[in-house]
DNA sequence: AGTCTCACG
DNA sequence: ACGTACGTGAGACTC
């Protein structure tokens, strides 16, 4: 284990001169821990209260620039005495940020990169111990934040901002904290990121994920963080106007609900909604929840719905109308910036165990488009005037990976001469000829298609598509004879869970799965499915990474001014002038559907499809 | 804080 | 004989 991290050594800046002469050490180093203390956990709210640098472990120092003085203070609420000007210190500190010589080593450097840039310095060459955690160990334990891999890594507890900022209704902003507090907290995290990366940085070359995290993680996080800052435009006109829409419809079955119910209730309780069903109306309940309650979920209720029974039916209706309200249309206008009217999600770039991104507040990877009133809040995603939105995503990229990584003559073949995926499997399994083809036919196969990706099991296939699991069981076993390199890929997958620990993918990006060997079979089975999925959706998560990092420069090399906006999974969204969206699409689509080379020969083509139009619902 | 449900790929 | 389709995040309700 490490030394052990005393704070009682930490400077507090509190001059231009010291800054230099710790700015001139740093220059030396070649290398400084750097960390931003701002207002807000959001960068694009954020203002900067200081900076903790660190030049090697155990020497580190906190910069005050906008702390206040807090509550008891006479003056409550003026600036402390004895802290440099911002301007100055961005100064003194910019020549040794935007230096690619001089490595800066951060935790999460994607909110710092916003912090600085909206203050106009650039961060160029640097290191991310968050990332270089989550390139070696995804999937292992508690995630990749600081507290957790200091305990893991250095034996040590960091102070937690909790402790610092208080909580609750008494939490009080970082420019509120006293400075021995704060230099404290803040230099003792400059310390420990500092401290970890000379634990874990060696690790990348030696367990061989250096390429995975200098290809796929670290040069993302600019444009990441480009992509956050640029937001995208929402009419709340639109979303106002389905919000009372929706309001309407809903108050409309609630009516209905209580009169088919014989009693008024709260018609969002599960539990509630369970007794009624299943206790007093006695209808016939099916699957329970884990706490022993009735199921309640939307499939339960569509059989009742089937069998003839009204009220089931209204419910489903009634929870699709409040999701879309207080999810969408009353939950979006809230995310809208004062200053840049736009709505700016955050990518976590290290939170899934498969190397997909995931989004949030607000999540815009999961915005409806499955059915016809859903899709409505997708028109009120729009381009600003002059603009369209373009929407450029990829076509059956899982299947397309499975195809490769499992090589199946079959798959690789139909990919190659465009043919229906899905109407090939059913026509190879059933022997139907794909011409006139019947649409129940073709949905059985490509629900057996998507289980394979999931690591089918008869159960599930069987809920899926509400057959007895003896015939999912059939056709699975039908399946397997037909793509034998089918189960042979998912038996290597298992084995080699079992043995390293861990799946890969294409690009070598590994998914841990450390509970692969429990003796417990439920737990046991669920990591077995899991590792099955994981190298094809971590693979197809690795090529639309590639094409992310390659985007800017392509676009810039076209002199186009269009910019990326969302991803969502097998998609990217982007802004565009009408003008240049003709020239724009074929070079995202050559960006997208060559990002797997020149690092991995795939055996499938992979197409892109891309459309472009006033609002993402026309799009996509 | 935990549970349930449901939105997406 | 179990109970699951893989990966996420958010809102409402309950305790």
């Amino acid at each position: 284990m490490a030394e052990k991290i005393d704070a009682s050594a930490y400077a507090c800046i509190r001059d231009a001169g010291t800054l230099k002469s710790w700015v001139d050490e740093a220059l030396a180093a070649r290398l400084v821990a750097f960390d931003t203390e701002t207002t807000s956990l959001d960068p694009m709210r954020a203002d900067l209260v200081g900076f903790s640098l660190a030049t090697a472990p155990g020497r580190a120092a906190y910069v005050p620039l906008a702390h206040k003085s807090g509550n008891g203070d006479l003056l409550g609420g003026g600036m402390v005495e004895g802290q440099i000007a911002v301007r100055e210190a961005l100064a003194l500190l910019k020549p040794l940020l935007d230096n690619p010589a001089v490595l800066k080593i951060g935790h999460n450097l994607k909110y710092d990169l916003a912090v600085m840039r909206r203050h106009g310095v650039d961060i160029v060459g640097f290191d991310d111990t968050m990332l270089i955690s989550y390139a070696l160990d995804a999937g292992m334990g508690r995630g990749h934040g600081m507290d957790a891999l200091a305990e893991k890594w250095l034996g040590h507890t960091p102070i937690s901002f909790d402790d610092v900022t208080g909580t609750g209704k008494n939490r009080i902003t970082f420019d509120l904290v006293a400075l021995d507090k704060a230099t404290a907290y803040a230099a003792e995290d400059a310390d420990v990121t500092l401290r970890l990366w000379r634990v874990l940085k060696p690790r990348l070359a030696a367990e061989g994920m250096t390429a995975v995290y200098e290809r796929l993680e670290r040069p993302l996080v600019p444009v990441i963080a480009a992509m956050e800052a640029r937001g995208i435009s929402i009419d709340r006109q639109i979303l106002s106007r389905l919000s009372g829409d929706l309001a309407q419809g809903a108050a409309a079955l609630e009516e209905d609900i209580y009169r088919l119910a014989g009693e008024r209730f709260t018609v969002g309780s599960p539990k509630q909604l369970g007794d009624i069903l299943f206790g007093r109306m006695g209808l016939p309940g099916g699957a329970k929840t884990k706490t022993g309650q009735w199921s309640t979920t939307a499939q339960v209720l569509e059989d009742l719905a089937a069998e003839g029974h009204e009220l089931p039916r209204k419910i489903v209706d009634w929870r699709q109308l409040t999701k879309l309200k207080s999810t969408y249309t009353d939950a979006l206008p809230g995310y809208v910036h004062p200053q840049t009217h736009r709505v700016h999600t955050s990518y976590a770039l290290a939170s899934t165990t498969t190397g997909r991104l995931s989004s949030s507040e607000p999540n815009l990877q999961n915005i409806p488009v499955r059915t016809a009133e859903g899709r409505k809040i997708r028109t009120a995603f729009v381009a600003e005037p002059g603009n369209l939105l373009l929407s450029a995503d990829y076509s059956q990229i899982e299947l397309r990976v499975l195809a490769h990584v499992a090589d199946i003559p079959q798959l690789r073949q139909a990919f190659d001469d465009g043919v229906d995926i899905h109407a090939m499997t059913a026509s190879e399994m059933f022997g139907v000829p794909v011409a006139g083809m019947p649409a129940e036919v073709r949905r059985r196969a490509k629900a057996i298609n998507f289980g394979i990706i999931y690591g089918i099991s008869a159960f599930g296939l069987a809920n899926q598509l509400s057959i007895p699991r003896e015939e999912a069981g059939d056709y699975i076993k039908r399946y397997f004879e037909r793509f034998p390199g089918i189960k042979e890929y998912m038996e290597a997958a298992k084995a080699q869970a079992r043995d390293k620990g861990y799946v890969e993918t294409i690009f070598g990006r590994r998914a841990h799965y450390p509970e692969i060997r429990s003796s417990n079979p439920q737990v046991r089975a669920f990591n077995e499915r899991a590792a099955i999925n994981a190298p094809i959706q971590g693979s197809a998560a690795d090529i639309i990474r590639r094409a992310m990092v390659r985007m800017d420069a392509a676009l810039a090399e076209a002199e186009l001014t269009t910019q990326m906006l969302l991803q969502v999974h097998d998609e990217l969204v982007f802004e565009t002038p009408e003008g240049e969206t003709d020239k724009a699409i074929p070079v995202i689509r050559a960006v997208m559907e060559n990002a797997a080379m020149p690092a991995i020969d795939l055996a499938v083509p992979l197409k892109v499809d891309a459309r472009a139009a006033k609002n993402w619902d026309e799009a996509h």
